[in-house]
RNA sequence: GCCCUUGUAGUUCAAUGGAUAGAAUAGGUCCCUCCUAAGGAUUAGAUGUAGGUUCGAUUCCUACCAAGGGCACCA
């Protein structure tokens, strides 16, 4: 399809050419199908420069175009001047053809190939089991991943996450409080302690494992605690089919000594001072709104700063193309980080940053705020466990990132019967049937078929759609958003369902059946590489 | 107060500046002697407000209103 936009595009090209102008031509996919199969606004766009009416210089252009008609079978001009044009169903019955050749390649670019990508996603700290919240940017960036390989790049999946700060702290507080609780003494809970009953089990854990005698001071109380929160953490990840490759942590850089190094390389080039006790980053000088603290004045780090140093890594380890895949809390930090990284002469055209906004949790019709501290959430394993992984990857790749999405249990659970994830695995499972009762009538798919047969209105517009999915998977990686390749294959699942009830496939028609075969094998092959990349399963019946 | 997102059917979401604003769900009305009715057909229903740019604006700009996030020596 792609090409036939370059087609027309050109072809209108050599008209213009033919009446001395220039002009970049724009070809897109008709809203109407009545007015053909593609457009161009081209006239619209001269009208202003030729001062004429559109509708004049669309004829005029009309009228110049040489056109070949087994590619376009019909051209037209209409209100206010664009100029439309049909595709010859001859070209779209040879798409089957190429489609089943070509199999698990079309649709890919070559875009990664021999190119690295990193895709940083999740990066919660363990201080508590996954939330409904951080599900969305698990589905999101492990989607990204997944779209990225299917261009070929060679992905790394990276999760970091601080274990050196004042959340760990607290939250090994809050566990040797609980822990003190349950010894019979006088536990003293801090006052942004993590509340979670989890914090009670792990507590438990610990008495029954190291008995009862253990220093409030003992480290085993916050290590311990991660250690489980982690394990946690990767098998809610693990049973919605996300698997990093990489788990690195600030901690690592203060033992390497890169943190000193952003440090005093910052240092050298005047960009750091002291003041009130406390460490600074001179933001200011790098056109940043103002100054940031990297040192507290009581000797700890902020964020930040272990940040920079593990951005350097990972610019320094050589990737073609980094994501970081953000909350929206983050929108405002990342520009310290870059600004740091660029001041220390570092290109930082790799990183791509994309910003997700937040989930909003709904109990009993009214907003909750999601906090792991106040255990005010919904566990992200919760819901896999009451909807399943598909609905829950499905749910989150639909919506845009951009958008703030509500999320009320009950009604995911109520509605999880009708999620829209079904109705496109329902059109995977029908074709594994149909394709199933061919083969025992002995009808089989070998690419070979006279694809002429398909020509009823069902058929054609089944195969405009299987066209697209090239130009959709481009601009998936283009915009990095999963969320238009899930509309697109919702849509088709809608043609392929229309097609099932008004064209039934295995008849008494040897080659009319065979034909019918290879176009549904065709739906398969591109609906299960959709399903696969949104990492969805793709069922054989249902 | 300043900055970043976002306001579209009753609800949850779509729509590179284009033609009649799409789905899903909820509500009407139909269709299983036929490859899975987890389906199909059909009906009804929406661009926050006020300006501006443009041949054309849901899309771009300005103001206002509303929601979420940020403006920490939290991450």
């Amino acid at each position: 399809m792609i090409e036939i936009k370059q087609y027309i595009s050109e072809v209108i090209h050599a008209g213009l050419a033919k009446l001395e102008i220039k002009e970049n031509v724009l070809v897109e996919k008709s809203a109407n199908s009545d007015f053909g199969d593609f457009s161009s606004n081209i006239a619209m766009a001269l009208a202003k420069t030729l001062r004429k009416n559109p509708l004049e210089i669309a004829k005029m252009i009309q009228s110049e175009l040489t056109i070949d008609k087994k590619i376009i079978s019909d051209h037209s001009v209409t209100q206010p001047g664009f100029l439309n044009f049909r595709v010859a169903k001859l070209f779209y019955q040879k798409t089957v053809t190429e489609i089943i050749a070509s199999a698990d390649t079309f649709g890919r670019t070559d875009t990664g190939k021999g190119k690295n990508a990193n895709v940083e996603f999740v990066s919660a700290n363990p201080t508590g089991p996954l939330t409904v919240g951080h599900g969305r940017q698990a589905v999101l960036g492990d989607t990204i991943a997944n779209i990225l390989e299917w261009h070929h790049y060679d992905v790394t999946r990276e999760y970091y996450y601080n274990d050196a700060g004042r959340q760990m702290r607290i939250l090994g507080q809050s566990v040797t409080a609980r822990y003190l609780d349950q010894v019979g003494q006088e536990g003293d809970f801090p006052e942004d302690g993590y509340e979670g009953d989890y914090i009670k089990t792990i507590a438990k854990e610990i008495l029954e494992r190291h008995g009862d005698g253990l220093s409030p001071e003992d480290r085993i109380f916050r290590t311990y605690a991660e250690e489980l929160i982690f394990a946690d953490i990767k098998n809610t990840l693990e049973i919605i089919g996300i698997n990093h490759d990489v788990f690195s942590n600030e901690q690592t850089y203060y033992n390497t000594g890169a943190i000193d190094a952003v440090v005093e390389d910052l240092r050298n080039k005047n960009l750091i001072y002291e003041s009130e006790g406390a460490t600074w980053l001179k933001a200011t000088a790098l056109g940043l709104e103002k100054d940031r603290v990297y040192y507290k004045s009581s000797g700890e780090p902020t964020y930040r700063l272990p940040d920079t140093a593990y951005h350097r890594d990972k610019l320094n380890r050589n990737f073609d193309l980094i994501i970081d895949l953000f909350g929206a809390d983050h929108a405002d930090t990342y520009p310290d980080v870059l600004a740091a990284l660029e001041a220390l002469g570092i290109d930082i055209a790799p990183i791509r940053v994309l910003i997700h906004q937040f989930v909003t949790l709904l109990k009993s019709g009214k907003k909750v705020k999601m906090s792991t501290r106040k255990a005010t959430f919904v566990t992200l394993e919760e819901l896999i466990k009451q909807v399943g992984p598909d609905v829950v990857r499905y749910f989150f790749i639909m919506r845009s990132m951009n958008s703030h999405l509500n999320f009320d249990l009950d009604l995911a659970a109520d509605q999880s019967e009708k999620n829209p994830v079904y109705y496109l695995q329902y059109a995977h499972a029908r074709i594994c049937n149909i394709i199933k009762n061919g083969a025992e009538k002995h009808l089989a798919v070998t690419g070979e078929f006279d694809s002429a047969l398909l020509s009823d209105d069902a058929e054609i517009s089944l195969i405009k759609v299987l066209t697209e999915f090239p130009e959709v998977m481009a601009t998936a990686l283009e915009n990095m958003e999963p969320q238009g390749i899930a509309n697109y294959l919702h849509h088709m699942s809608a043609e392929f369902h229309k097609f099932y009830a008004s064209c039934r496939v295995i008849t008494d028609d040897h080659d009319l059946s065979t034909a019918r075969l290879n176009l549904i094998t065709a739906v398969k092959i591109i609906l299960g590489n959709g399903l696969g990349v949104l990492g969805v399963s793709a069922p054989e019946r249902m």
